[in-house]
DNA sequence: AAACTTCCCGACTCTAATAGTCGACAAACT
DNA sequence: AGTTTGTCGACTATTAGAGTCGGGAAGTTT
């Protein structure tokens, strides 16, 4: 249950680039500020992000960064997958790699962490960027 | 999508005891071998884990761990919740400290999270210790 | 063209949490 | 008494994650 930084910056930041959706492109630094971000830290995550097909960016006064898809079409798990896919490679849910694991092939827990994984991935392919954006119209209220 | 070493072994631990439920306590370095945990570091744990009223200890000769409930009647989720539970002291389920939170209070993810959570303490609510013991007889196969 | 703004990118450093160890001590048994 | 095993606090090590730096490239403006 524990969702990284970088992870939760790169889907705050699309969240950001949804708000603005439609008014051009939008400057890291102001997605930073928006979000509370490093702007630095931003730049790696954004670019990185490039390679997801979800977000384009322009250089020059008028740059910045833009969504290529409506917020409707994308989900949290379309990010979350494309940030995890190396981990996702690892084979097993719990980051051990096969050849390190003690119990390969016959891990009498390796069903339930699977059926831990799905139950998360089910949340965020259920959930758009759009949902997102409803949320916070409708001022949620945090505990 | 998380699982710490030390909450893994902590599974592990039970798990072992588990099986060797009935026939007295189980000394650290049995579990350490069976189990491929680091034995001083498998100390701490159990040490930890008497606090949870899932197991007790006895010293000397004879001496090591033992299971004072049933594998029936111990879940995943009942370990899960005492080995985390000052983590979820925090409120987010992100792991920020409310007061550390840049969008207090308003949080447009807080309920995806929220979601996230509960689907993963489902899993591990519905998941007894003697449902792990009876996959390993099943002879899983893992990938 | 020159100046400016913005993204690009590789190579760093820093930090905090996790992981794991050490050694002296206390209980139980023979 | 002596051995075996858990107890406990303090300590060190490791690593993944977090974040920074600085020069360069692409685009804009005047």
């Amino acid at each position: 249950m524990l969702i990284t930084k970088k992870n939760q910056y790169a889907l705050r930041a699309i969240f950001e680039l949804a708000k603005h959706n439609g008014k051009g492109p939008q400057k890291i630094s102001e997605i930073a500020k928006a979000q509370a971000i490093p702007g630095k830290f931003l730049e790696v995550i954004l670019n990185q992000l490039k390679g997801s097909g979800l977000v384009d960016s322009k250089r020059g006064f008028y740059g910045g960064y833009f969504l290529i898809r409506s917020p409707r079409k994308i989900t949290v798990g379309d990010i979350m997958r494309f940030l995890e896919r190396d981990v996702d490679q690892l084979g097993c849910v719990v980051r051990v790699r096969e050849t390190k694991c003690p119990f390969k092939g016959d891990c009498a827990f390796f069903p339930m962490w699977n059926r831990v994984k799905v139950a998360i991935l089910n949340v965020y392919d259920e959930t758009t960027i759009q949902d997102l954006l409803d949320n916070e119209k409708e001022s949620v209220i945090c505990q």
